[in-house]
DNA sequence: TGGTGGATTTCGATC
DNA sequence: GATCGAAGTCCACCA
């Protein structure tokens, strides 16, 4: 990885346009060609930036010096340095990776073990059931036989709700399952959220991440 | 600006629990008190971050020492530091910020000098027509005198097709405007939202900005 | 390889 | 401060 410290100002031209006037900032050059523009604020994310793959082509004889990046895309990305306070680099060698626990992939792997903590006396039918429009996150039958269509999301908003709507929608045109119920799931879901739920017609419930996650499928058969 | 390169290992708490194993790899401290942990590859996005406004602790008497960073939500960030390459900091001074060109209000601002580009016989009646839950991006008639509503996205997908339908409903309910016709029109449009927008009795249509840019709206008025 | 949906999305405008 | 929508979104998964 390489640092370099510099008054700069830089160009972009590609999805569209941008222009970044002369002040001192950080360009940062991964092991992978990517580069990125940072200022002395403002989140992690960069003021400018190139992704891999791409070209660097540095004219260090014409003044002042410069960078030009480019991408297949034609897609360019021009640094001009107009001072260089610091230039340095490091070998961080391979990056073992995130791990990462609790996103929403986990909850619908969970409530799909324990369709039980949804509502008492749900079957899964299938996870990611396919529809034109995207796959529903759970199907489920209850104790009548009646068809559950599932939304999970981490965090429960409108949008989350819509969703549900449509599938539910598609679901009655592509085939003759009869009357489908809806049911929202979330860790936590917003009043906004829960109000058009119910005038949608569909249930809503709030479940615990470390609560599911202590349950083993066998406990929940209990119930 | 403060930059240290560490074999280090991270623990983050908070909307969810993520873990870093010891690797080589940067810590960008920013003025604001951002902290951001790269590795060395992987775009721009950190492995890990916490974003100001937070509370960095460093214990510099144990071993190995460690950051604690804390945010008001009570999320934290643990930085264990094994073994520290490279430690500096740099003052960057204020950032005049980016300037952009290209982005949606643009298309916009073409499609409403140009509305021929996007159906034969269109004329403008407003950009940004307001209703009681937002303004819908271009209103027009088309040569029936019949109203059209238009919803312009740089990517079409399905949010912009409910959003389009949000709009028409409530059209219909503030007024007796007749009739509205839906058309969904985007740089580039996903098949699924174009399912959906058909299945909704909308039209859809994919633009390209350089071609709109090139075109005068004099130019269109010939067709 | 391209499409689709989630994200510790981030970021800015608007209310 | 909350909400809503855009983003050069990035990213992983899956076809």
């Amino acid at each position: 990885m390489r640092l370099v410290i510099a008054r700069c100002s830089v160009d972009y031209a590609g999805r569209l346009a941008a222009h970044l006037p002369e002040a001192n900032r950080l360009i940062m050059v991964k092991a992978d060609g990517c580069v990125a523009i940072h200022a002395d604020g403002g989140a992690y994310k960069p003021l400018n930036w190139m992704n891999a793959p791409n070209t660097i082509t540095e004219t260090l004889d014409t003044e002042p010096p410069q960078w030009v990046i480019t991408n297949p895309k034609q897609e360019t990305l021009t640094i001009t340095l107009h001072e260089v306070v610091s230039d340095s680099a490091h070998e961080l060698g391979d990056d073992p990776g995130l791990q990462k626990d609790g996103v929403e992939a986990h909850l619908q792997e969970l409530l799909a073990a324990s369709p039980h903590a949804i509502e008492h006396g749900l079957t899964l039918v299938r996870r990611e059931y396919p529809t034109a429009i995207g796959p529903i996150d759970l199907v489920c039958r209850d104790p009548d036989n009646t068809v559950v269509a599932i939304e999970v999301k981490r965090r429960g908003e409108i949008d989350g709700v819509e969703q549900l709507a449509r599938y539910i929608e598609r679901l009655e045109l592509d085939s003759s399952l009869g009357t489908i119920r809806g049911v929202f799931v979330a860790q936590s879901i917003k009043p906004q959220a829960k109000v058009l739920a119910e005038s949608r017609g569909f249930t809503w419930v709030e479940v615990d991440y470390d609560t599911l996650r202590g349950m083993a499928p066998d406990d929940l058969r209990l119930f």
